[in-house]
DNA sequence: GTTGAGCGTT
């Protein structure tokens, strides 16, 4: 499965318990978020701790960018940063 | 049953 545009951003410091939707649940709520992922350990089943979340426009991922970097999901304080991995 | 920097799998 590929990612659905460019402006994608590196969610990391996660918390183990957060997933794909309560990532999108909350990255939503600063953008049209177009896909969120948390990268799951297929060796533990349970998260690494760290995502990637995309958005329709330029524009409200550098407002997710700012508004949620820092911010405390599902007990832990989240890193939000552009992503640098794979292109789409 | 645990852990904690990083850049994408089940």
């Amino acid at each position: 499965m590929q990612m659905w545009t460019k402006y994608k951003l590196f969610v990391g410091n996660l918390s183990w318990t957060v997933t794909s939707e309560s990532l999108a649940g909350a990255f939503r709520e600063c953008g049209d978020v177009v896909g969120a992922r948390v990268v799951f350990d297929g060796d533990t089943g349970k998260s690494r701790g760290y995502g990637f979340v995309c958005y329709s426009s330029q524009a409200e991922m550098e407002t997710a960018l700012q508004s949620l970097d820092g911010f405390e999901l599902e007990g832990r304080a989240i890193r939000v940063n552009l992503a640098q991995g794979k292109k789409y």
